[in-house]
Parts: C-alpha cells; sequence; structure tokens
DNA sequence: TGTTTTTGTTAAAACCTTTTAGCAACTAAA
DNA sequence: TTTAGTTGCTAAAAGGTTTTAACAAAAACA
C-alpha cells in the first residue's frame, strides 16, 4: 500500500481500495446513509489496514466544526490554572476535542493576537481563565458567537462561569478549626483585590463573630512571616488558631511560629488554602488545607464548552463547586475531633 | 456590510465588494502574482474595513500548512516544561503559529490518542518533552513525516533535541563555592534515573576530585532534611558547601542546617539548582542557585521546529544551552569573592 | 503596421471531506 | 403488468482558500 505524494491515505484510497466511490466510504465509515452491512465492514477493514484517518481540517471546513477549543490564559501558566488546564484537557481527549494553549502574560495586544488565532482557526469554545479580579477579560469576548465558558474569572452577566466555591471553603477550615474548640482565630490571607481573598475573609467573618481579625497582605509566604511578626510584637491576647488564605502564606506563619518555639497543633493551629502538595506536604507539621478541587473544576468546564459546541444549554451563572478539606498535622490529629 | 450566512466574511465578500475576482483579492492579499498597485490597495481597505480574516481550515487543506505544532508533555504541567511552554508559545505566536497542548500524564495510551489526533490536525511539527528518562519517547514519533524536536528527552541518534547544560550549571554552582574557597563539598540530588542528576553529579565530581560524595535520593525537600540527618549523624569531618541538585532539596537542607544552628554560609556554604523563586526566594537565607534559562530554552526549541517545518534544515544533535547562576546570599555574598 | 512582451485580471482546478439528490435495481403491493 | 416503495450505491456540490493556466489589453519592439 504505497503513499500517494503527500503522504496520508485520504478516503480516496480507501474507496478505490474497497472499489467503492467515495460517498459510500465515507457513508460506511460514519455509519451515515444507507450501506449494505457488507459492504460496510469491507470499507472499515480496508481503511483501518491502510491506517487511513480523516483529515480534520477538510473535515472542519466542511462541517464548522474544528474540535479544537481555545484556552486564554493570563498568568503565565500558574499553578491555579494548570491543574485546571489538566482536567480540562482530560474530557476534551475522550470527546476527540483538542485544546490550543495560549498564554496572555497579562499583555492585552497578546490577547487580542491570540483570540484572533483561535477565531481564525474556527475554534468551537474559548475558555478564559484569570485569577486576579482587577483584569477585566477583553471586551471582544463577549461578541463572539462560539460560546465562551470564564474560569476563575467573572464574565458577563448571563454567561457561563465555574470557580471553586471560596467561601464553603472558608467555613470548612473556620469550622474544623472551631470544631477543635479554637475561638479567637486569626485570618491571614492575601490580596484584597483579589476577589477570592475577600469572598473567603467576609465567610470567615460570619463564621467567627467579633473577634474576627483578617489581615491581607500578598500572597508570599514572606508576608506570612512578616504578619506574625506584627501579630508577637503587639500585646493583647496572641490567636488559637490561624487560617491563611494559601499555603505558602500558611508556610510563612508556620515557620515564624516555630521559630517562636510555639507548638503547632497545640498552641496554635494552622489551616492552609490551596493544598498545593509541594507546600502543604513540606510544612512542618504537614499542612491541614482546603484543596480547591482543581482538576474536577476543569472537567466541569470542559464538560460545560463542549455541550455549549454541540448547541446544547447551560445553565448560566457562576456555579461555585464544593471545596474539601484535606485534615494533615497543623490542626488536629485526623482521628481527633 | 451585513453577515451572509456563517457569520465570518469571506474572501469572496472582499473580492465582491472591491469589485475584482476571488483570485485578484487573493493576490492582493498575500502580495503574491501580478496586481496593480492601486487594485492591491483597494483590496486591502476593503479586508480591513469589513474586518475580514483569513479561515485556517481552509488554507491549511490547500497548503499543506496548519500553522499550528503540538506539545506532548509527559509530566502533569510541571514547573520544568512550563515556563519552557510559555517561551515556545512566544516565539511561535510572533510567526502566526499556534499551540496544542497535550498532557499525557505518563500514559501511552493518551499519548498515542493525542498524537493521532495531532496528526488528524495535520500540525507542522510537534515538540516531545519529558523529564524522566526511564521513559522512552513513543517510537511513533520517529517515523512522522513531520518534525520533531525534543526538549529534555532523548531523541533518536539524528534528532534535534535541546537541554540545559546541566555539566556547565553544576561547573557553575561548584566554581563558585570553590571560589569561595571551599573544598569539602557534598553533592545531594535527586534520583538517579533522571540524567540531569547523573551529569551534574559526573561534572561535580571531575571539579572536585577525590573529596566528591554524591548522595542520590529523591527530588524532595524532604531528602534534604534526611540527607543531612545522615550527614551528621556519621562521624568524620562535615562539610563546607553543599551542592543541591534542586532547590527543594536545598531547602530541605538550609531548614536542617538552620535546625542545628549552623550558619549558613559561614559554617556551611549551599547553592541550589533550578532558580525556581517560589522556593529560591523565600528560603532563609536567600538561595543562591543554577538558573536553567529555561524560557531561552522554549525560544530555541520554538524557532527549531519552526524553521524545520518551513523545510530549512537545522543542525542534529543535541544542544545544550547554558546556565546562568543567580547569586543570593546562602553561598558568599554578590560583592564579596 | 505587425510581432513580441509585459501587465492586470480571471476562470477553474485543487485540497479532502460530508451531504444532497438522484439513479438503477429489486421487492412488495395493486 | 403496472405502481409504489425500498435498498444500495454514486455523481456532484459545497466549504474557503491558493495557485495555475489562460486571456485580453496595453506597451514595447521591429
Amino acid at each position: 500500500m504505497k503513499d500517494s505524494g503527500s503522504g496520508r491515505h485520504t478516503i480516496r484510497d480507501v474507496a478505490k481500495a474497497a472499489g467503492v466511490s467515495i460517498s459510500t466510504a465515507s457513508n460506511a465509515l460514519n455509519g451515515t446513509g444507507r450501506t449494505n452491512a457488507e459492504t460496510r465492514e469491507k470499507v472499515r477493514r480496508i481503511a483501518e489496514e491502510i491506517g487511513f484517518r480523516p483529515n480534520a481540517l477538510a473535515r472542519g471546513l466542511l462541517t464548522k466544526r474544528s474540535h479544537a477549543i481555545g484556552m486564554l490564559t493570563n498568568d503565565t501558566y500558574g499553578r491555579l490554572t494548570l491543574p485546571m488546564a489538566s482536567g480540562v484537557s482530560e474530557v476534551l481527549v475522550d470527546h476527540g476535542v483538542s485544546l490550543f494553549l495560549c498564554a496572555t502574560n497579562n499583555d492585552p495586544r497578546l490577547a487580542k493576537l491570540h483570540l484572533e488565532a483561535l477565531l481564525d482557526r474556527q475554534v468551537d469554545g474559548i475558555i478564559f481563565t484569570a485569577t486576579r479580579i482587577d483584569l477585566e477579560p477583553p471586551p471582544e469576548l463577549t461578541r463572539l458567537r462560539i460560546p465562551v465558558v470564564y474560569v476563575f474569572a467573572q464574565g458577563p452577566s448571563h454567561s457561563v462561569s465555574f470557580h471553586p466555591d471560596d467561601a464553603q471553603g472558608a467555613r470548612l477550615a473556620v469550622g474544623h478549626l472551631q470544631h477543635l474548640g479554637r475561638s479567637r482565630i486569626l485570618h491571614i490571607t492575601g490580596e484584597q483585590n483579589y476577589r477570592a481573598a475577600c469572598i473567603r475573609a467576609e465567610a470567615y467573618q460570619e463564621l467567627v463573630g467579633p473577634t474576627a481579625e483578617v489581615m491581607f497582605g500578598d500572597w508570599s509566604e514572606e508576608w506570612g512571616h512578616a504578619a506574625i511578626e506584627t501579630v508577637f510584637s503587639r500585646s493583647g491576647p496572641k490567636p488559637e488558631a490561624i487560617f491563611c488564605g494559601s499555603d505558602e502564606i500558611a508556610r510563612g506563619v508556620i515557620d515564624a511560629l516555630r521559630d517562636r518555639n510555639i507548638s503547632i497543633p497545640d498552641d496554635i493551629a494552622v489551616v492552609g488554602f490551596d493544598n498545593w502538595e509541594v507546600v502543604s506536604r513540606q510544612t512542618r507539621p504537614p499542612l491541614t488545607t482546603v484543596d480547591m478541587e482543581l482538576k474536577e473544576l476543569g472537567h466541569r468546564a470542559g464538560l460545560a464548552i463542549l455541550g455549549l459546541s454541540k448547541g446544547e444549554t447551560v445553565q448560566p451563572g457562576v456555579e461555585r463547586l464544593p471545596c474539601t478539606l484535606v485534615v494533615r498535622r497543623s490542626a488536629g490529629q485526623p482521628g481527633q475531633s
């Protein structure tokens, strides 16, 4: 079975080898139209034999579905979007859909360039991702004729978006601490211009009540250190527990507490947020933290964009997916409530 | 200018509006064939006006160049491949080429699925990435008619691949330590079945001579701790400096040394490898470490696959890109040699 | 003036597939 | 035996672009 010119076999080769017309071959392979069972089998066998695979470009051109979707991500492959993207990819590949990855580096010019390229390629849909709240999604996105799904990001009012349930996650963490009998609970978290930080802080305040105190800073380990410095350089009662806005912050907090010979969790219990294992597994003691189930988030977003691109309707609005609590040793033992 | 059916404008719309034939429009837009300067301008102006953009599927179908390349990556978005991928993407987008991201999760079935999808889409080339040495690239890769570039991974003998120059990076680190007057230098590194680990270890041994000692383990912070435990639980002279195979290991090492009240860098100087800023910036003291210039690596790989896909020839073999040393405080002050 | 060259334009083919409409042959009903 | 319906197959159109070959008109040459 010799190559004909360009390389890959076309459906024409299959048809010729099977002694049928191109249309029959197509029908047989796709199970469309009317075909004799016998010829159908024959065509399929031959296609298999010569390793025929349909040209996705030609197919897409005709059917107007490219079976590709684009993902625009503004942070350069942060640890949030990537496990999520992996979840998206998992879902898509099972449906024969491929994923274009576009990193925009927060550069609007680049975002536009990527978006145009995606449209030129006739992608069936776009997933837009951004963690910062102060960066608006490009307004062109709302005027597209293809579906858009937002993850971590706020789309326009009638759009479809997926977020971790930050409030529920915060309640999980705080509730766990309260259940351990701690009542003076401090919240050390990241930048206030991240919506997630605010939502978590609010849920925390609601649960803790008047003694609640939120310290905003940035998302770094350093800030965790600095915050502890502040707390211990001022007078007044010290907290019995600290709920941190990220695992990195928690790591800084834990290190700073250890420097002060404060026992964790006996003197102060600590809970993080992210379950970024490379951090949460390595703190001493290992960190009890909130897992945002990023992969599942990706699954859901993938299924949504897949459905939308097929013309199915998907419940619009913000869907918030539940977080889970991963109990390690920085706040109560697994077995001890 | 009304939408015609499916949505986007076609070159037919441009031609009609400009009062010329489709071929003239195409020639004018692409600068091919012979066209009167005046008509050329007119066509271009009109195309701009109505926002015409050529359908990449149709173009690709005809020209046999899809202007897309695929990236097969076996580790689920590790911190090595991703900055690299970002570099690839940067180069590609400037040439109007898009990137398919395929995460294979070390699953050969998934790898095959992704590879087939990429071929169906007529990608112009493939970048294959894998950090583990014990996992062979799928053998199908060598039989493709499109170019393949390997990064971090070993391709077949006559293929094109890019690696960080691990040996040079190791020499940079060890040389720096020696320059600071340290001679008893220990090397604590990761798994022996990573080629990078072996190369670095060898370069280290060559430079340090008979007193060299390599401790293989895994790539975790925990192993850094454990290694120090071992070193200090046995008799004999202690090292004056430690060259670590990764920043994570270095972090474990530094923490363990601090626990023992050993001053860094005065008693023992420490150098890492990776410059993973989220780690290296946060150790106390901040970590002097080797940067593999991953983005640059991506640039080079992107340019290579781009050139190859245009039919240019690219020097085959393994190209190793120089690492740089980032001097922080864990091994000598910047100003003090 | 007649011949060749150059210039600007275009119709048509090609890329590979899916889908529509139609054709022939056969079967079932009248 | 005619009519209607079914079955299996195929030619042709369509999708949007690039490219080839051809054509007319104008320009250059003899």
